[in-house]
DNA sequence: ATAAAAAAACACACTTGTTTCTTTTTTTGG
DNA sequence: CCAAAAAAAGAAACAAGTGTGTTTTTTTAT
């Protein structure tokens, strides 16, 4: 029941969006009546900021996933050295983009820019942001070991495809023509294949 | 009147995000009676989206402004070929990166998120996009003339400055200690120059 | 029978849109 | 040039719909 109340918010979230999610739809699209969700939650903040912790959860499980995928592929395209790890590379950045592309990855960054005028759900989404870091990075760093020695040159890697993925995502809401997006893919993954070169030398 | 109205509405976009800017409030920050506003607004979307026009009339001179500033400034420091080049690229991308935490970026952003869900609103940020679109690259190209031959170079060059200052910029909302930035925009600026530089072989 | 869960009903606040009224400005005719 | 009328602008009041929170009643399960 709890559950089925905290996945109607993430539905709500994804199809409406996080502002025009309120307690009188989240009730009908999880088939209760309002004063039942009061029993379990007492406020609508209660609600909404459980069903982002809950949002948050799918999240990393749909991250690893994604990243098992990428290396699990790789494992079974293995030839030469080079060419291993530049496989390895372009699919964890694909990996990486299709996750950037996820409904719930849109909703996450529609809670961080409601976060930007609302200190509450600001502590939250930092909450839950520090959570993540703690597993997100180190699951990268477990696909290139090699590169982890150098701090500098991981998190550069790590912060180019964070970063730029990040800023295409939100262009690919508008931009269907994805001949820009192959292209910056390509281009990316050639940059991290030179850094995780000069970083093995 | 009507300027001070859409002036308002912008404030309160900035201020209060676009979610929770409701007539009421502009009328308030505007310091007119609501009824006032019906003469020159008869709905609640005419004012919202008039705000949202207005709003990206400042956007686009923003963005000159800083180009300019940029371009002047790289002019009086004149000196060896090699490094004027790179003088450039570096102030042009960091007058993009100003331009890309300006408080109208953020509501740009927001808006842009909002019409993921929101179609009317998405057909006017869409129109409003591609009128922009007939401006900023042309200006960008006019800085890099000798880049601008090569379509597929200047392509990746705007592009990857694009997407990944945008990325930045969302993460800059939340994080504070720059180092992550610096050291991507330093990154930024040599990946810029190294293609100039094929561009121009 | 009692306690918890679910449903329904109620009250309050807020936003929007409409209507009505007042004030100000502009136009027009003497 | 002035006074009356018309038009425009501004303000206030009203009505309808919606969201939230609280209370009350009914159902279910222990």
């Amino acid at each position: 029941m709890r559950n089925a109340i905290l996945e109607a918010t993430c539905q709500s979230f994804t199809k409406y969006g996080y502002a025009n999610t309120t307690t009188p739809l989240i009730a009908e699209m999880a088939n209760v009546s309002r004063g039942a969700m009061t029993h379990h939650f007492k406020s609508r903040e209660d609600v909404i900021f459980a069903g982002v912790e809950y949002l948050y959860e799918k999240r990393i499980a749909q991250y690893e996933s994604l990243m098992r995928e990428a290396a699990d592929a790789a494992r079974e395209h293995e030839g030469v050295e080079a060419e291993d790890q530049r496989d390895l590379i372009s699919r964890v950045a694909r990996g990486v983009w299709a996750y950037f592309t996820l409904p719930t990855y849109y909703v996450h960054l529609e809670l961080i820019m409601a976060s930007r005028t609302d200190s509450k759900l600001a502590e939250l989404i930092e909450r839950l942001n520090r959570e993540a870091e703690q597993v997100v990075p180190s699951l990268f760093k477990n696909l290139f070991p090699e590169v982890a020695k150098s701090e500098h040159v991981s998190q550069l890697v790590f912060d180019l495809l964070f970063f730029t993925l990040r800023g295409m995502s939100i262009s690919y809401i508008h931009l269907n023509k994805s001949d820009r997006i192959e292209s910056m893919l390509d281009f990316l993954v050639d940059d991290c294949m030179r850094l995780v070169s000069s970083a093995e030398n």
